[in-house]
DNA sequence: ACATTATAATGGTTAAACCATTGATGTCAA
DNA sequence: TTGACATCAATGGTTTAACCATTATAATGT
């Protein structure tokens, strides 16, 4: 790694110095897992003071851009994209009070509505057999019956980002994947729910996944967001 | 504001004045709009150095939490809640290639057809009043004819915007504004088109604003997904 | 009354030192 | 030989104290 970077300039040094960075990452100059230099030698390249060097480095870890380790062998490393931003942008959002459980169900309502939607028009006969393999463990867990209800919405969730990857747009998994994150929290706080219960949101995954094998599009959205919001009611019940 | 942080502490010391903040902010503590303390009058509160202090203001702007002015008057303001943080993230992910444009056009569709549909069943007289001025402002564009293309687009916009606030969730308000922000963008850049189209679009929004004055949420939903991905076919043959 | 100029408050930057964590290496005893 | 322990060096984390740059406000002059 020689002369990628050049004298920090600008009016804020550090801004410069993310830019150049965050440019030669996304550009894929530096590749996913590379370690940059260490902080004492990058000043010297940007002909920059470690503060504000360092200042630099705390918001591209923000943007989760790169990873810091301490210690020997350690330094910032270059991450892979993934939505932990947006998880951490929409829990924010959450706690603040702009945006409440309820927008965040509606919003996943009309997300996995779209998603199954899509799965179900690309969905190849590997990806039927692998949603099957998932519920066959969900069978285990309504074998077992209300006392691995956790681990049946565990096994849920693995089935919605399954359904997420095989309609093969990423953004939807990345955004679904933060709306998972987000609601789990309250799931596990409020969600208490008895055989029945269970039993209704098997019988959703069977339809859905069926739905899906049989490229029925319409059918799987429409079942999809009716399962979805059968959770949300969950929730509003236990609120009460 | 006296008393509001506790000596800092943890591994990493910014980390937990980051914390402390942010509680502070999200919690409502800090209102929206005030002014943090001065950095050294924080450096103080916390104990800490104005070097670590400041690491951890980087991180509260890269959060879009606060907003650093400079000179006299100057300082850390708390800011209001906005689609900013998952708008950088969207063009992250597109940058990174991780999101294709296809991807985000994709995407728009799904979210735009469940914001009409939404905004179709919620509507109010008041709602629909305003639609009408802004169809209105869309008409003008429309007998300018193609030279006010740009224009049309940004009324077409608005358009969409106003629906997502008819919707009534903030979540869907957030997202579509950072989709709109990103795929601007290329629409700029990539789209020309001629007379047919603008009047096509034209009768596209028509049509959308008359189903959800009429309540009809499946053709406000079919419709604006009709309508939205007609935009990506556009860049789509551009690219050729 | 208005334009100009100083002042002071505030964020931005630098420098040099020291502390803390961690992986690698070497040492010694069982 | 092998395992436990000590040492070392690389690297990030923190502190200090100064100085620079920007800007709103107050003082000054015309």
């Amino acid at each position: 790694m020689k002369n990628i970077f050049h004298k920090a300039e600008q009016k804020r040094v550090y801004q410069d110095v993310v830019d150049q960075i965050q440019t030669a990452i996304l550009s894929g100059e530096i590749p996913k897992g590379n370690k940059l230099p260490a902080e004492r030698h990058l000043c010297e390249m940007f002909q920059t003071s470690r503060g504000t060097l360092r200042e630099a480095l705390r918001i591209l870890e923000q943007k989760s851009l790169i990873e810091i380790r301490l210690g020997a062998g350690g330094g910032a490393f270059v991450k892979d994209a993934n939505a932990e931003l947006i998880a951490e942008n929409l829990a924010m959002l959450i706690q603040s009070d702009a945006v409440s459980l309820e927008h965040l169900a509606e919003f996943r309502e009309g997300v996995e509505g779209a998603v199954s939607g899509l799965a179900a028009q690309r969905a190849s006969a590997l990806d039927c057999k692998e949603l099957e393999a998932l519920m066959e463990e969900a069978g285990k867990c309504r074998e077992q019956g209300i006392k691995e209800w956790g681990s049946f919405v565990r096994v849920d969730e693995k089935v919605h980002q399954a359904i997420a990857k095989i309609a093969g747009n990423p953004l939807y998994s990345f955004v679904l994947t933060s709306v998972h994150t987000n609601i789990g929290r309250y799931y596990d706080k409020f969600l208490f729910v008895g055989p029945h219960e269970l039993e209704e949101n098997y019988q959703d995954l069977r339809v859905i996944v069926d739905a899906i094998a049989n490229h029925d599009s319409e059918t799987a959205s429409r079942m999809a967001k009716k399962h979805v919001r059968r959770f949300a009611e969950y929730m509003k019940q236990k609120k009460r």
